[in-house]
DNA sequence: CGGCCCAACATACCATCGGTATGGCGGTGT
DNA sequence: ACACCGCCATACCGATGGTATGTTGGGCCG
């Protein structure tokens, strides 16, 4: 049962980060106090360090929130009726596309890292796009679609290149275009990995 | 000519660099006062503001430390008298070996581009690593060793990638067995591109 | 219904840090 | 030798993350 009183609290609360990935995104991590937090969301500091224990922990509940929307997508596709092959092909595209999103792009990809440090930021990953990244790896090897290569590793190559990827698009005039281009360039050496079972489609 | 006032304020100007590179490697951007650096050099912040205009000034001579420095060991592979193939190749064993030094993986590749802001880590990075690595694939366009890719977009996906696995390496308890299994993944994606000459896509 | 309790905030304050303004000492050119 | 100025030190300010404490209103018990 969720009183009046904890139905406030919950707006509050997600307000907070909302308005915390707003700033975020626009101004980086550095660049947001959390008196622009709390005034942005109508409330004052004490609100903020009643729900949050410091600005790391806003910052990981905005972290949370976009990688939930973005790995809510990616379950969708991924878990769909086509073949392993087009099933990780849709995914490619998704992800390619969620790494458009700028808050996606600067808090996930680029400051995440920094802000919660190397290690925490992997271990979060593991359960979010990254994780989806390497499963689906892992099942094109195990549906026997491209060779055996080592997954932990090759996703981190892929999910690396990819988010390098996503902010080259980003930052250029015509990201369809620079879209595009990447999925032609990844597909044209994960083709090379690709078993001799099924000869070239395309 | 060089007086001994000159010497004097180079030599605290270096050494302001390098402890800011040390500072900045282990505790980070953030976490690195300008007193902190300047009780390290046994000056005070005054002296720092004199050679300095900030904060992010310091870093990005810092940053431009480490990126000669490892700019410095790959031109001297990458002009070797080997066949394009072969420098790559070592080209490509020299920059994995950088990026386990912690002064580059964490200032050159984790923080700048958030430090620094993308548009300038990019301008940046033209001038220094990535630069080499974008020209070192030409070459390999142009003496046919490999298939006609999209240079820009594909050394920004190398790059991306071997970032990742340099600090996937690191964070490795085996660093040189994972530094292996990464050429290892990098050559066999590459290894298939490299053909005789093959028509470009667009 | 009345009064107590505690979650959900607000207010006031502190320490640290980046940045600035100013002072002074010593090397250097004339 | 003397003035000058580069090199660096000292003192200070405003902003910001964090803390300590005050206040209010809903929920619950008698």
């Amino acid at each position: 049962m969720r009183s009046r009183r904890e139905e406030y609290s919950e707006s509050t609360r997600s307000a907070l980060v909302e308005s915390a990935i707003a700033l975020f995104t626009t101004r980086g991590y550095a660049g947001t106090s959390l008196d622009e937090i709390a005034k942005r969301t109508k409330v004052t500091k004490g609100a903020l360090y009643h729900h949050f224990s410091g600005k790391q922990a806003v910052f990981e509940a905005a972290f949370d929130a976009v990688e939930t929307d973005v790995k809510g997508r990616l379950e969708k596709i991924l878990s769909g009726p086509e073949k392993p092959w087009d099933r990780a092909l849709n995914g490619l595209r998704e992800f390619i596309s969620s790494c458009l999103d700028p808050a996606y792009q600067r808090i996930a990809i680029h400051e995440a890292p920094v802000v919660m440090g190397w290690q925490r930021w992997k271990e979060a990953e593991d359960r979010y796009s990254f994780g989806l990244i390497r499963s689906s790896l892992q099942d094109l090897i195990d549906a026997g679609e491209i060779m055996n290569v080592p997954v932990e590793l090759t996703s981190r190559l892929l999910f690396g290149a990819l988010s390098s990827a996503a902010t080259e698009i980003a930052g250029s005039p015509d990201p369809e275009q620079v879209g595009r281009q990447v999925e032609t360039v990844i597909l044209s050496l994960l083709h090379q990995v690709r078993q001799p079972a099924s000869p070239a489609p395309e």
